[in-house]
DNA sequence: CGCCCTCTTGATCTCCTTCAATGACAGTGG
DNA sequence: CCACTGTCATTGAAGGAGATCAAGAGGGCG
């Protein structure tokens, strides 16, 4: 059985036991995905949801002209493929960074479990919703903001979704992503991102030594950030009790 | 009791009659909002969702920087504020653009609604996946496409959402929004939204006569627009059927 | 050892911003 | 009925953030 960190949820929602040991075993069997290889492609029929055991992934759309934008950059814990759960054809691409391990969670499988457990529907609308809060942030940024303050709210971001999951050390962490691949997130042509982190290098306020970034002042960081942190909350008004349903 | 167009469920997820039903009587009582006044501040705290029963409305962050992005143009018939469910104090800011009809569903009401009819929370996790993706393409449009391109993606967006409530002849459509307002949708100045508006204008593509816009030949706009447009899939296989639970 | 990928830096170009001024129009009050 | 005010659309001119083009340097790996 996969160990799934459940980042998506246990951090977020209150949960039960069962319900945690459930989401834990969701994985059908772990598949592994070389570096740079596609998990899913996009326009490809969708018939499942994946688990990221383990390693970096990406979520990228393709434009007509050829460019392509990164909506999401993945981390062990996290699902992806949801957001094309509700269309016919993948509307985006997986790609594996590093090299992944990753669960399918088939619809059937996922449909038993709403009826059977259902509150993981009320569950799954608020993990979306959070999701969605990020692309909004995403959203005013790219639209509002400089290169650099795009690129600090970007190393912010993974900072907290990694210390989630216990992957920092003191601002330390390991970010296996090219500058082409920041700057396909960022909106920003390779050559600009990394123009930008040395600038913040130069201010003191990152280092960096091959994959490994120091986010030396985090606080000056949050407040450079163009988006304020959001809190989420544990237990919203709204979600029905363990034994409500 | 409000008659709620239900633009977000009827047309893209299998419902029964009863649940439709249901969601129309929803609002508690409807309130109205006088044009440009605001329905519910960033930072407030949370305690309903909203269903816009008439009218137009912009759900907008505020960057520390005194920019505002707008991450959401609501019409006739969307359920709003459902981002920051997942918050103690509210994520964005909805404004009236028009004079608007509201309706206001508490915590508590929504909670007994999950419970008593369990299909509505696969329901509004499908809906939520909706809005999400409809992010993700903005997310591609600001990251990697011209002023000119997410113009146009904006107004078949407006035109495909407008046309789904009747509200579109022949391509033309009412669109109350200013330059401004259009500038900090599309992350530009009101400036630039207006030359790129008039060069549409001399290309033939588009017309316009006050707040009225036609789209004179939406195929060609079609194939411009930085995204495909997304079939949402009507009835999933994740998707409990109504008897199942 | 040699190749390819990635990072780095410089020079030039361009799309969009910023600043500024004008006109059209609606509301408002004398 | 008309001046007065504010909002919005429009256009010109100049400036800047980031793109594009180009070239070199370092490093992992077959």
């Amino acid at each position: 059985m996969p160990t799934y960190p459940l980042t998506r949820f246990n951090e977020q929602a209150s949960m039960t036991d069962a319900e945690a040991a459930l989401l834990r075993g969701l994985g059908e069997s772990a598949v592994l995905y070389r570096q740079r290889s596609i998990i899913r492609r996009e326009r490809q029929p969708v018939e499942a949801i994946y688990l990221l055991l383990e390693g970096w992934a990406t979520s990228a759309i393709r434009l007509p002209n050829g460019q392509r934008q990164i909506v999401k950059v993945h981390i062990t814990g996290d699902m992806m493929g949801t957001p094309s759960m509700v269309l016919d054809t993948a509307a985006d691409t997986l790609t594996a960074v590093t090299d992944c391990r990753v669960a399918t969670l088939s619809f059937s499988h996922l449909r038993e479990l709403l009826i059977s457990h259902p509150r993981m529907g009320p569950l799954f609308f608020m993990s979306v919703q959070i999701e969605r809060l990020a692309l909004m942030d995403i959203v005013a940024a790219l639209g509002k903001s400089s290169a650099r303050e795009r690129l600090i709210q970007l190393l912010l971001d993974l900072h907290d979704r990694l210390a989630k999951i216990g992957a920092v050390e003191e601002g330390r962490f390991d970010m296996p992503l090219t500058q082409e691949l920041l700057g396909d997130v960022l909106g920003l042509t390779a050559v600009h991102v990394n123009r930008t982190m040395r600038m913040l290098e130069r201010e003191g306020l990152i280092a960096r030594q091959g994959q490994r970034v120091v986010l030396s002042d985090v606080e000056r960081l949050r407040r450079i950030s163009p988006v304020p942190p959001r809190k989420v909350r544990f237990d919203p008004a709204w979600m029905p009790a363990p034994g409500e349903m």
